[in-house]
DNA sequence: TTGCTTGATGATAAGCGTTATCCGTTTCTA
DNA sequence: TAGAAACGGATAACGCTTATCATCAAGCAA
C-alpha cells in the first residue's frame, strides 16, 4: 500500500531534519486532504479551527517549506492570492473558473510531447511549465446571471 | 497594406473617444515596436527618455487602458513584475527564460484543438488560456555558470 | 526525566508591484 | 478660442508576501 500524501509529506519533513510541530501537522493534513487548491487564507482558517493561536506567517512559512521539499506546488496568480496543490505537486494543467475561483485538474494528454517538440525547435532547456484554462464551470453556468 | 500595430492602437483609442496625448503616443509607440514583452518599468524608462516628466502612474494607466481596448495583453507573474504584449494581444504560448527573463513567442500548433477537447470533456465554457514554458534560453545555456 | 541547543512560532513591520486620490494641466469640441 | 471633461503627475494607500526578532518548544543527550 503506497503512503498517503500526508505520510509522504511528513516523512520528507523528518528526513530533511525539520521539526514536526502541531501547526505544521495541521497544515500538512489540510493540504493532503484538499483537492480544491486552497489559498493561504483557506489553510489559515482551517488550521486556526484546531489551533487558534496559529499565525498567518506560520502558514506562509510552512507552505514555503513544503514547496522547497517538493511536497506542494504553488499556483501563482498576479491578480489574486496564490493557490496550493499538495496532492499533485508537479506541473499539470488547470481549469480555473473565473466566477467562483474553483480550480480543477483536467485529464489532458500529450503535454510531454508538446514540451519536447518545443524544446527541440526553440533550443530552450525547458524545466517546468504552466498551463491554465480560464472559463465558467458547469455549476456557475447553471446559476448564471449574465 | 494592413495597418501597423501602432496605427491600429491609435485608431482604437480615437474611436472609443479617448484623448491622444504625447505620453500615450510614446507608450503606444514603444509597445507597438517591442517584441520583448516589456515590463512597466521598461516602458517607463523608454518613455521618459523622450518625455522626462512622465510619471509611472501614467504608464500604468495607459497600459490598463490598452488592455481594456484589447490592444495589449498582460502577462501576469506573481513573483515579478507583469509583462505586456502589444504585438499579439491575444492568448498564445510563451517561452520564458528564468535566467535572463527574456520572453519569446514560439510557434505551437494544436492549442485550439486541445482547448476544444478540454471544454467538451469538462463542461467548462473556456474563455481564455495561458500557456507558459519556463527554462533556460540558448544564450544563457552558452554563458552558463552552474 | 531533565536540561540544553537550535529551530519554530507569533506579532508585526517592511517590501513590492499596483491602484486610488487629488489637483493642476491639456485636449478637443463647439 | 473658450469651456467642459479627461488626463497627467506626485504620492498615499492597498493587498499579498517576506523579514525581523523575541519568546517558546521539539528533539537529543546524559
Amino acid at each position: 500500500m503506497p503512503p498517503t500524501r500526508f505520510q509522504s509529506m511528513l516523512a520528507n519533513l523528518r528526513t530533511q531534519g525539520h521539526r514536526v510541530t502541531p501547526q505544521r501537522l495541521a497544515v500538512l493534513r489540510y493540504l493532503a486532504e484538499s483537492a480544491e487548491h486552497p489559498s493561504v487564507e483557506d489553510i489559515y482558517r482551517a488550521v486556526k479551527a484546531d489551533f487558534p493561536t496559529t499565525s498567518l506567517a506560520t502558514v506562509y512559512k510552512t507552505v514555503a517549506l513544503l514547496k522547497e521539499l517538493g511536497e506542494a506546488m504553488e499556483l501563482g496568480f498576479s491578480d489574486s492570492g496564490n493557490r496550493y496543490d499538495g496532492l499533485r505537486p508537479y506541473p499539470h494543467p488547470h481549469l480555473v473558473c473565473t466566477r467562483c475561483r474553483k480550480i480543477m485538474d483536467p485529464d489532458l494528454e500529450g503535454i510531454a510531447d508538446l514540451t519536447a517538440e518545443l524544446a527541440r525547435e526553440s533550443g530552450f532547456r525547458i524545466l517546468t511549465q504552466r498551463m491554465d484554462f480560464f472559463g465558467i464551470c458547469p455549476d456557475c453556468q447553471k446559476n448564471a446571471s449574465p
